[in-house]
This record gives structure tokens, sequence and C-alpha cells, in this order.
DNA sequence: GCATGTGAATAGATTCACAGCG
DNA sequence: CGCTGTGAATCTATTCACATGC
């Protein structure tokens, strides 16, 4: 479902208003912090339950604890970074995700330059251990910061180990099983996006000074 | 329009396949690669127009080259990456994507022990110097890699400099002119999806165990 | 005969518009 | 009176199914 998508962006929104000790919140209000449609937010909402209150909006602290309910965010993430390259180091150094659930727990590599290294304040282990490592950190979600053709094997061993959560930096499309969640941020695939819309907006400019 | 999402992949399988000396191509093989169905391949590519031979299938590397001009990587793309933290420094490192068009052309920073310092080959220039970069190297697509209250300001400059293409790492929505391309990569996000869905198979599950 | 290209059918997401409640 | 919640309408994307052409 799409809502899934924009409940984190409704949740920081939420959590903005809360810093900003505003206690009640219009789906007209936080359309526009989300960057969409007030009908959607209301949809989106609805979905979770009746909320709001006619005529006043939504309590911005009931609702943020709704859709952090919704989103699974009361249970603990343990996330699993395999691969400690450039990317691997900067995700296990970005403060920014150990806010709201998950936190990372292990480090993964198989190179023996980098095993054993300390990054972010964790020791990098090998990739054999994940299996015991599953098993008592209790990991829940597997990073793969790897290099592309490494991407797929991870990933079958992350599933092998009992990992049911994948995000994947790989620019490659990786198969997992149909019960695993899989989602994949692939750089290049962005900048193409952008370099095809550049192209679009360029042509067009070229057609309207043809016109003259 | 979706398609536009899929062409950088098609884009790969097809690179994948001229590396491994296969001359022709058809939609279904195309489909399985790129982890979509057969006749979306096909939909997708009559959009660039008819460049299949029925009976037999696409022509990969003329397939190749029509995709990349589609995706306009035929022009040079010099990228400005705008903060250089930790995922900064991973981004102008990020070897990956170089390949095709887009190339790091400038990083930006405002802190005065960062400016100045050597990274991937590259010496970081002061954000001031935006306008003067912008002009000699012409920039074309900016990644923001701020902390999340500085990115709307970054964004900003980026605009008024002349940059068209936006690339936003940092968790928050931006505001940007409609001729601007905007693309958001954004970890929590992601993360929360993933918790999401990890919930709902757990859920899943519970009702499972709960009806014998 | 085999695989493309595409109209028609379906599914899904978004917007509209307004009834209904506080 | 204002704002939510939602059915209906619209728009977009995907899949199906087959006529078409090599």
């Amino acid at each position: 479902m799409a809502t899934v998508g924009r409940l984190p962006v409704y949740l920081r929104a939420l959590a903005d208003l809360t810093h900003a000790r505003q206690s009640t919140v219009s789906s007209e209000q936080l359309a526009e912090r989300a960057g969409v449609n007030a009908a959607m937010v209301r949809k989106d909402l609805s979905h979770l339950g009746s909320y709001g209150t006619r005529g006043a909006g939504y309590d911005v602290e009931f609702l943020l604890d709704q859709v952090g309910l919704a989103l699974g965010l009361d249970q603990d993430c343990p996330v699993v970074i395999v691969g400690i390259g450039n990317l691997g180091r900067a995700l296990a150094n970005y403060a920014g995700f150990a806010s709201r659930g998950s936190r990372v727990a292990a480090l993964l590599d198989l190179r023996p330059e980098v095993v054993g290294q300390m990054v972010g304040g964790l020791v990098v282990r090998h990739l054999e251990d994940l299996d015991a490592l599953v098993k008592t950190e209790g990991l829940a979600i597997g990073m793969i910061a790897t290099p592309a053709n490494a991407a797929q094997e991870v990933a079958d061993r992350l599933v092998g180990a009992g990992v049911t959560s994948v995000l994947n930096f790989a620019p490659v499309v990786l198969n997992v099983p149909s019960h695993v969640g899989l989602r994949q941020i692939d750089l290049s695939v962005e900048l193409h996006i952008l370099s095809f819309y550049r192209r679009l907006a360029a042509d067009a400019e070229g057609h309207l000074a043809s016109s003259h």
C-alpha cells in the first residue's frame, strides 16, 4: 500500500510539531509539511482508525503514537550492516536512524584487513559469524552495502540466517523469498532519473526557442 | 511516468548482457533480470520506439544505446555534493556512479575545518563558491548530504545558482520550484517501511498461531 | 512459430466533493 | 462553522490477450 510510504513522513512532521509544542494539527497543515494533498492525509490516517476530531483536527501527540505503532516502532529493530566500505562506514556512523526503533547492532565484512576494525563504536565481525549474531542479537534488518557482485550471495545468507527485512544499496536486482521484505536504494537509478528529466526540460526549452 | 524509474534497471541488465556477449534478448529475459513482468518491458520499450524484431527479440547493443539516449546519458552530468560528513565522503568516494554520464565535479561544505580538505581526489570548497563553480564547471546535479536543518537552505542556494536537478539525502521534505527535478533518498523512511512489513508479518503469524 | 506491440480489461492510487459530526 | 471521514469520479499503472509481422 502506498500509504505505508507516507506514514514515516507524517511521523516526522508530527515529531517536529510536538517539538514545537503544537498540540493539534489539521490535515491541511500536515499535508503542507508532508508535501501532499490534504485529502490524501485524511485517507491515509483513516486507514489507521478515526483518530481526528471534526472541526478541530488531530491531536498531535496521540497521532504520533498511533502512527509509530502502525509502523511497528514500539519494538526494537537491530540492524546488521554487511560490507564495511565507504558506504557501510557512513551508514554505521549515521546517527540519524538510531533515533526511532532501529539501531545498528552488528557490522560484517569478509576482508581480513577490515574484520576486527572498530567502526562507529562496534568491532567489525566476519560474515561467517552471521548466524550466531542473528541468534544472540536478534538481528531483524540487514543492510547490504557490498559491491554488486556480492549482493545476491549476501542476501541469500541473510535470509538463510533468518533475517526477514533487507535494505539493499548494491546496484543489482535481488531475488528473495516472498516472505522477506525488500527495499532497494539505488544511487545510479536516481541519477539516471534526474538525467532523464533534465534532458526533457532541455528539449522543451529547445522547442520553445525554435518556435521563435 | 513510472517507466522512467525502470529504464535505468533495463539499462544495467543490458550492460550486463553485452558484457556476457549476448547479442539479442527477449522481453521475457529482460523482465526476469529486471524483476518485472514481460508485458511491462515491452510496453516500456515501446514508448521509446519500435526497436524489437518480432519472433527474435531486441538487439542488445542497439537497445542499450537507445535507452541510454532516452535517459540523456550521452551528455556529461557534473555533480556537486554539499555537506562533506560521513555520507558526503562516502558519496564522493563511491566510484559506482562515475561510470555513466555523471561524475563528481565539486564538494562543498561550510565548516572551516572541512573546507580545504582533500576528499576523493577533490579539494572541499566553501559553500560560498557555489555560484562560481556552477559557471565554471557547469554543475548539473546537486546532492544534499547535510543535516536536516540545513537542507532547505542548501536547496534554495542550489536552485538560485542554476542547478535544476537535486538529489536529497537529508530527512526533510524539500520545497523547490516546479522546473527543478527533485528526488529523495531517505534512509529512515525505508527502515520504517521495512518495520511496518515486519510487524505485519509478525501479526499474520500470530493470528495463524492463535487459530490452532 | 515465435516474440513483439498494443487495445482492452483490470487494479490501484489520487483527487474531488460533500455529508456528517463536534 | 470548520474539519474530518468517505463514496464517487478520475487518473495512472499494470496485466491480459491476441492480432501482427518477421
